[in-house]
DNA sequence: ACTACTACTGAGTACCTACTAGGTAATAAC
DNA sequence: GTTATTACCTAGTAGGTACTCAGTAGTAGT
């Protein structure tokens, strides 16, 4: 009755194999979204079997959880290490961050997208960082304009527009460049 | 060897029951997306088995692309009904429109994320209307501007964003009245 | 060396996936 | 009324889904 316990590939430390976890997940769902997504590929990508992905996350929405919980710290210390400044030097800097990681920015839009609906499992996490986005850019703008949210609102638009099209055709869209047009149009007084 | 061959409900013409077939399926990708369609789902939606679903669509690909093929004669009906105007009036036009109906507007927004990915069946699709989409507002662009690609860029930038916030708080985002917000920023010469 | 802990596996469960084969019955053509 | 067409069914295939259980082996503490 002995099994033959195969143990090929090494026993990484949790903290570790947690990395790894997260970084593959990230890829596959910005490829394929949460619904498409398979613990199965996880876990191949991983060099470990599905239970053993399971020991570390519980659930696939815990291997959800924990690729947000991941992204919402490495946000808390980039935003943390930059001095604050105007809403176009937030603006460029947000930009040009996200310029430099595509991948990131491609979950971002895919769940985004997918989480619109009320039972997806990042749904509220989403609804939430919208507004935290919106609320924190409208208090950036309401030393430049009256209309401080609608601002906010263009913004954060703008922003997620133009970071579809660069991800459709990154090498003919230059993202830090289009925001720098859009931004000399989006930061004007309106004559009107 | 007889089989209690169950017909409960009504036999359809096909192109009645493509027409459903149509609208079940827009239904349901705008909820869940293509990867996490299912034929069953379908099938159930318009109260058939999934061979009887197969018998009009052939397949999970060739369901997606009735649906993609229906939209395309759709929006080619409603483009050439109305007489051509400015890009200003266009692209008012183009937004009144998508905000009378946000069940096409979110499969188009959710679709647009997924298909990213060159693997997925509506990556060619959205390539496509992506790039049609940018040339027909840079034509009607070059009247009003020096550099119409970039503006029509933004346009189309603005008006995925502003639909992505739109769809989800349907109640405190007017999509007609931020893209009028909008458009005066956007439709400004540029003094810098 | 012994013990406790933990990262991980093999085997299995219950169910869902798209899709096929072959047949049935309602409809339309003549 | 007979025949052809077609809308749709039952049954089944081969494989994927997340997840559970009980055990194994590598590691750390003493």
């Amino acid at each position: 009755m002995a099994l033959p316990y195969r143990r090929e590939r090494p026993r990484l430390p949790a903290a570790e194999r947690r990395r790894q976890i997260v970084e593959v997940t990230t890829r596959l769902i910005a490829e394929r979204g949460f619904w498409g997504l398979s613990m199965q590929d996880v876990a191949d990508g991983c060099g470990l079997t599905v239970p053993g992905l399971l020991h570390h996350v519980g659930s696939k929405d815990g291997l959800l959880l924990a690729v947000l919980d991941h992204r919402d710290r490495e946000d808390m210390r980039s935003v943390g290490e930059q001095a604050p400044g105007t809403l176009r030097e937030t603006c460029a800097a947000l930009v040009r961050r996200n310029a430099a990681q595509p991948e990131i920015v491609r979950l971002f839009a895919v769940l985004e997208a997918e989480s619109l609906t009320p039972d997806h499992p990042a749904h509220d996490y989403f609804d939430a960082r919208q507004r935290k986005t919106v609320e924190m850019l409208s208090e950036l703008a309401t030393d430049e304009t009256g209309d401080a949210l609608t601002l906010a609102r263009q913004i954060v638009a703008l922003m997620d527009g133009l970071q579809l099209q660069w991800l459709r055709y990154p090498e003919s869209v230059d993202l830090v460049a289009e925001w720098e047009y859009a931004s000399a149009r989006l930061f004007v007084t309106v004559a009107e």
